[in-house]
DNA sequence: CTTGGTTCCTGCGTGC
DNA sequence: TGCACGCAGGAACCAA
């Protein structure tokens, strides 16, 4: 499930593949997905990728004298964005595009994009590039968590910051780190690792956290994010990056998706319960 | 204001 | 082997 790591991985990838590449044509399979004038982009190019948490903002430059537009893209669960130039459409595809999860379909001058979604969860909307950040749900959006790798000019949290949004919060501080308008883009699996890596039991209201804990776990979000992008992102289900190639975060994974198996510190057996409806993964030993 | 439940969708795991 | 069933999950939306 895509999360910051993933949507920054297929950002930088869109980012050098697909940066002024034109759309010669749009072919949207699945209308309840798509919102916004899909012509209106038709003769446009691409001329920056950006990201607000898990949101992609493909930014485009004006086809004629009109407004500039962008495409908003929110993968959610499983959405995948793919592009296969034609030169490496035979060699290098993992799979057979477009399939029955192919909901939109780019034409660009040179290759193809494809946005698949399994669940359907997603959406891809199309507005003015000045209206970007007046979307409800970026204007709401908490601060960028990975410092210095904002590409949206977007506020940083800081240790300050952060310390400010746990304070005083009754709810888990698992909810707290999901909750997309304290902090924007961390989701269930950094969460969860987050949580493990300062030892911090995922259960525990947020005000109850010390300083030193909030401290190392401020730390331990930056850290765990730094080291899924360095991975390529996690594809513990259906995520790809931008060329269809899967991330290898997995296998670095400390307690996520590890129900039954030894705690990478004390050999104690992962737990999970559910917080918030979401499966939660944490060691009963090292998590306080 | 916070908190909790429901909804969207389909593949997958479980039980018989 | 196959079928029925229930569950997972990001975020919007609604209710209390």
């Amino acid at each position: 499930m895509p999360e910051l790591p993933e949507v920054e991985t297929i950002r930088r990838g869109l980012e050098e593949h697909i940066v002024g590449r034109m759309i010669v044509s749009v072919d949207v399979r699945l209308k309840k997905i798509f919102e916004g004038d899909v012509e209106s982009i038709v003769g446009a190019k691409f001329k920056s990728i950006r990201r607000f948490g898990k949101v992609l903002v493909l930014d485009l430059s004006a086809a004629g004298g009109s407004a500039n537009l962008s495409i908003v893209i929110h993968v959610k669960m499983t959405g995948q964005l793919i592009y296969v130039s034609q030169v490496s459409r035979v060699a290098r595809v993992p799979q057979e595009l477009p399939h029955k999860f192919t909901h939109v379909i780019f034409k660009l001058d040179q290759g193809l994009l494809f946005y698949n979604d399994m669940r359907q969860f997603g959406w891809i909307k199309v507005i003015q590039t000045s209206k970007v950040e007046d979307l409800k749900f970026l204007k709401e959006l908490g601060p960028e968590p990975l410092v210095g790798q904002s590409s949206s000019g977007r506020a940083t949290l800081t240790l300050e910051k952060f310390s400010a949004i746990i304070r005083n919060k009754s709810v888990k501080i698992k909810i707290l780190l999901m909750d997309q308008k304290k902090i924007g883009g961390v989701g269930n699996i950094y969460a969860n690792d987050a949580l493990f890596m300062a030892k911090i039991d995922p259960s525990r209201p947020a005000k109850s956290l010390t300083n030193d804990e909030i401290k190392n776990l401020f730390e331990a979000i930056e850290h765990v994010l730094k080291l899924a992008i360095k991975h390529g992102g996690s594809s513990e289900n259906t995520y790809v990056n931008a060329l269809g190639e899967k991330g290898k975060y997995q296998e670095y994974s400390l307690v996520y998706g590890k129900l039954g198996k030894p705690c990478p510190i004390c050999g104690t057996l992962i737990k999970r319960i559910a917080i918030g409806g979401r499966g939660t993964f944490f060691c009963p030993h090292c998590q306080k």
